[in-house]
DNA sequence: AACGTTATGTAATAATATAACATTTATAAG
DNA sequence: CTTATAAATGTTATATTATTACATAACGTT
């Protein structure tokens, strides 16, 4: 919330837009919709959000090749992240729950390998189209 | 192993290939390989890939958009994966890890939703990048 | 003002993946 | 063995996602 402050107006252009679609966006879909704010170029998108992921306010939805804004207000740097995904409707949300990212964060397996990142992404089928 | 026999001729070039390789292969970097097999398109490539990954013999590295052979016997169906990455050298090894899989296999959320695969990938370095 | 850093603009192109359509091969039932 | 059905293949074109390269502008500090 407080970072705002402190983005570009082509990084505020697009992040006010993932944030308000309330879930997550293509990069190309996101560059015809900011186009009438004068960012013509994929790469202008593509920086901007390559920014915004590094500073925690967007995380990419790495199955989906799109980006969704951070629903975690802790969240301001981006290497613990959970999702759940609908497969069908394709609503994604983060999933924040401090006992999974304890268990993640401290997690060690026989290879000595130390982890200071994590991605996670379920998928299954949500309630409304578990209805159905 | 014992369903390689199932395999078409496509689809065991490609497996092949990138069971050999030991480690992720990319496709076009696999679509390049395969060339004098006689595998001439992209589409080819990628039908091989969708076969395998339906079935468990390989699985896609999301974050890298690579594939791996799977180095887990008894992983019939892909749906439950945890990765592990190296960003320094890329290197890549599949988790296996009972408890792990166990408690991500049972995780619920307050979203009443239930999920029936997940994907993980941890980031770090690995033992030789770390000793650099 | 001068400097280094970050952000922007623009064009071209690379890398990843799918659509559409025709044909062939494998599997299984009758 | 023939017919039906599903699975796999071949081929061309195209869609989608992402980066390289280079020039310019704005920002933050001293
Ligand atoms: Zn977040
Ligand atoms: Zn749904
Ligand atoms: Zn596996
Ligand atoms: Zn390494």
């Amino acid at each position: 919330m407080q970072k705002e402050l402190n983005l570009s107006k082509n990084q505020k252009i697009i992040f006010d837009l993932i944030d308000k679609s309330g879930g997550p966006m293509k990069a190309y879909s996101i560059l015809f919709n900011v186009q009438k704010k004068g960012i013509k170029a994929p790469l202008q998108v593509y920086r901007a959000l390559d920014k915004l992921v590094e500073i925690g306010k967007i995380h990419k939805i790495e199955s989906r090749n799109a980006f969704i804004a951070c629903q975690n207000s802790s969240c301001q740097v981006s290497k613990a992240t959970a999702f759940s995904i609908c497969e069908s409707c394709e609503n994604v949300s983060e999933i924040s729950n401090s006992k999974l990212s304890k268990y993640l964060s401290n997690f060690s397996d026989d290879s000595g390998m130390k982890y200071s990142k994590y991605n996670l992404e379920f998928f299954g089928l949500c309630k409304k189209c578990k209805s159905k």
